[in-house]
DNA sequence: CACATATACTGAACCGGACTCACCTTAGGG
DNA sequence: CCCTAAGGTGAGTCCGGTTCAGTATATGTG
């Protein structure tokens, strides 16, 4: 039951607009408050709330797509390189999208380290993929064994969260530092926990 | 200058009221809204901000001996382990202080992942701290090089903001982790970024 | 084409929570 | 005692997200 009833004309229309605008607003990080968004697509908060159940969801909207995209990275990076430097391709690239926008930080942030449910599936596909990243790397003797996609996710949600000043170069450090932890005690060195 | 005038008996009287009933407020994680300490203080919210500027400052005052605490900790952990065994106590211990509470998670957080001008002190101080521990790793050839304080206090951001369901059984893992990958690459190892 | 009505839009109002300020109280020195 | 500056009060403001009663219109139907 994807489509009950197939959308007003106006509404689709509407609905496009603000999509375009929340992501004209998401990327010039000039605080973006939903009022502001409204009118940058013509249209009354109400619509807004008509479309989107949340500020959060329209966030999750915004994203989704780019999300999808990085969820699905980690099995192409698998493809070119071997399991622990996919590992730190992946983790450099949510750096980098995370100092995209403050709405992509914003999305990142809520897949990783909340509960919110509006994130439930891109919280899960995005478990799954890291999940693949760890296995194949445990297998390969190249990572350690025992971490889940879950809790590197929320590892990396510290990362994507920091706003303060330099934060981007000390976040790519950050970054380097989780994936050198991963690779220290693989299986070929043992040192279980 | 550190008294112009010495506070009056019911000023001093309220302020330590707010304290109080600030402590009891964010230990006992029901939402700590500033009305509702100003209320179990028994003094209206306009009192409340002769005292503290904001809310912040509040925080930032009533962890400020917890903190202080915290950052002497480095030294003291020096001074019996190894500098390597010292650095995972003490990233344990900041994930255990932060789940003792919401109000010293936040706290932690605003040393560590915002550049928030009240928790300034805090930060260098803590930056300090971590840059003796980091130093003595370096200098007995147990931790990598190249890291500064200032980076390990934000990586320790992401774990203090986490506020998700299993968090702390997570952050445990994740201070693990980071723990780990300050070891790789030491001196002895080689491989400077 | 008229019109019925489900669907969509509007925006003033509401709400929660941090913060302010014009006015009142009182501690405590003289 | 009493004067006055330090201190306290709490209704009110501001800010953002969210709601909902009232209004407009796209579109299927006769």
């Amino acid at each position: 039951m994807p489509s009950p009833r197939p959308l007003r004309a106006d509404a689709r229309r509407n609905r496009e607009a603000l999509l375009a605008a929340a992501r004209e607003a998401f990327l010039a990080d000039d605080d973006a408050h939903v009022e502001e968004i409204a009118r940058r697509a013509g249209v009354a908060v109400g619509t807004l709330y008509r479309h989107f159940d949340t500020r959060e969801a329209l966030v999750a909207e915004v994203y989704r797509q780019e999300v999808a995209d990085l969820c699905a990275t980690p099995a192409r990076l698998l493809a070119e390189h071997a399991p622990d430097e996919a590992l730190r391709a992946f983790l450099l690239l949510l750096v980098e999208h995370a100092a995209v926008s403050r709405g992509m930080g914003e999305a990142l942030e809520s897949i990783m380290a909340t509960d919110s449910p509006v994130f439930d599936d891109a919280r899960e596909e995005m478990a799954r993929a890291l999940d693949d990243l760890l296995a194949a790397g445990v297998a390969a003797g190249l990572l350690r064994d025992g971490v889940t996609g879950r809790v590197l996710l929320r590892g990396l949600g510290g990362i994507c969260s920091m706003r303060a000043n330099g934060w981007q170069e000390d976040a790519i450090r950050i970054a380097t530092i989780l994936h050198d932890g991963l690779r220290h005690g693989a299986a070929s060195a043992g040192s279980h926990p």
